[in-house]
DNA sequence: CTGTTAGCGCCTTCAT
DNA sequence: ATGAAGGCGCTAACAG
């Protein structure tokens, strides 16, 4: 016998037909099949090591098991866990997980049809807009980190307290001119973002609020931070939108001669490795990356079972470290 | 007709056969069908949104042109461009890659059969021991940064050439004493970086070196650097395996009141993002991840195709920025 | 309790 | 130039 056993093949070994032994493999067989014939056709699968063909089975079934993440970034070190937590509850689940990068490009990026895998049972779309499913009409999927009134289903993170709560830390330090060094990418998160950040500044008294808007990498958000920093309303806080965004104000900082924290604070948001790698090490919202997958893979499965699953919100974790203090005496 | 049309409705809708629409689709039809017969399919399956059944073409042609992809990270920057290069490749091919995360511990890992990828037409295992594609055996595979004399084919990665070029630039600038700040990870990358360094830091007239190893991560990186610096010959330069280990030996210098470059040098590996973000920006070798993705799934078509791909290494490349300097005065 | 049978949708000879 | 038929490996009715 040449190539992978088939079921025949375990059958013929175990000297049973053909279905005993998908009824065995399958697991329902209890009541069914007696003990010791089962028992022989587990032997004679384990003989040959023998694998159901995976393809036989999707046809037959008429489903593949394969869940699609899209992400708009595969560089990104936030979408790594994401899709980790999201593989882990899958594969307890007998599903698979593809990643499709989807660049969250303006204008009408490569359609997802692109993607050589169609043979989909749903989808997990991480933080971007709902048209991005809308390609895949009648496909259960999935919304993580996205408008939670959406037509979709969605998983969210609490990114409107973690916001808050990085403002109140810093109105507790005794900041009122604050900076907000925002991403230009229009994606829900980032409007929810500057909606809570603009919405509790307006709540500290005498609070005050500039903005630059900037890409996601840090030369670009060194020059947004720097325009603010030379702006004629110096802010004593830069609330950056995302921690790459904070390394680029560190850098327009020590650019004109300012010390972190001490002429300045800044904060970041997502707590991905580069928060601890910098110096000083940044105060940031933690965002539950693995969590977040998990939590969508779980919905996501909850929906391919007929359900219909809760809308869950995970919470952020302000994570205090080094890059915000007082603001210097004389701005008060 | 409810759910997605079959090749089927297609011949209904055009009024053929089964086997036309196959034909037709399947691009052989020249000289076998009538260009307007041909014409009439094109345009059914139009009209319908066919798409053919993926587990269906799998069974009968007992390939499912999907490829997996084996990293033992995430996480790490790194593995995102390896990804999207490898996928550009295999999506013009029709091939469909799946990525599988296996972590680099340390004794038996959850063998890669947990993941439920088992229909896969070949492997590509990025950064890895070559025992990683033995649970896969008859599987094609091809091996990413990884030892060249190995049993499967190899894309390589220049980090030896890498090494030498960050000795020479360090040695040119006047140093002599080096620290080895070393990724305690048993993976080939390391090894011949590790090797490499020695034998260029032997070449260095009155060249000295010390090593410290450490996990991949900043704290880890952070101890082994100030065991360098507070050992008994103190580099004045820190070469590290990676960026990340860099981030840590500032740590280090900081906290001992060490300027980067003017006290200390510092150099990294692989330019990643975190390459730019720190300050000063750090001097280290650009490696191609994107081509090295392409590279290894080019290579793995070609052996899946039945041929047999020439070893191929791709060059690292010195980026020189702010982090080196020459050493001190008087410690020459 | 176990075996027989009928497809899932597609591609590919073979016959027309 | 086109159609009919068979079977890839599997599962789930239905018989026995």
């Amino acid at each position: 016998m040449t190539g992978r056993p088939t079921s025949r093949d375990v059958a013929r070994e175990a000297g049973v037909s053909q279905s005993t032994v998908s009824l065995v493999l399958g697991g329902k067989w209890t009541g069914r099949v007696s003990p010791a014939t089962a028992a022989g056709v587990r032997a004679a699968a384990a003989r040959l090591g023998y694998r159901p063909n995976r393809a036989a089975r999707n046809l037959r079934l008429g489903t593949t098991r394969t869940v699609l993440l899209m992400v708009p970034s595969l560089t990104s070190p936030f979408f790594g866990p994401v899709y980790r937590g999201a593989a882990r509850v899958a594969a307890r689940h007998g599903f698979g997980v593809v990643v499709y990068e989807w660049p969250d490009l303006p204008g009408p990026a490569g359609s997802p049809f692109a993607a050589p895998h169609e043979a989909i049972d749903g989808i997990l779309a991480s933080s971007m807009a709902v048209e991005a499913v809308g390609g895949f009409p009648g496909t259960p999927a999935v919304m993580l980190d996205s408008d939670p009134d959406g037509p979709v289903p969605s998983v969210g993170l609490g990114v409107a307290d973690g916001m808050r709560a990085i403002i109140a830390h810093l109105a507790a330090l005794g900041h009122t001119r604050f900076g907000h060094v925002a991403a230009d990418v229009d994606q829900w998160t980032f409007h929810s973002r500057a909606d809570a950040l603009a919405a509790a500044v307006g709540a500290v008294p005498g609070g005050a609020l500039v903005r630059a808007g900037c890409a996601i990498d840090v030369a670009s958000a060194k020059a947004a931070a720097g325009r603010l920093l030379d702006g004629p309303h110096p802010p004593t806080a830069l609330v950056c939108d995302d921690d790459q965004i904070s390394a680029g104000a560190y850098k327009a900082a020590r650019a004109r001669g300012l010390d972190v924290p001490r002429d300045l604070s800044v904060t970041g948001f997502d707590d991905v490795l580069l928060a601890t790698a910098l110096e000083p090490e940044l105060t940031t919202v933690r965002l539950p990356a693995e969590d977040l997958g998990a939590a969508g893979m779980a919905a996501l499965l909850e929906l391919l079972d007929g359900g219909c699953p809760a809308p869950r919100t995970l919470p952020g974790e302000l994570i205090v470290r080094s890059s915000t203090a007082a603001p210097p005496r004389g701005t008060r």
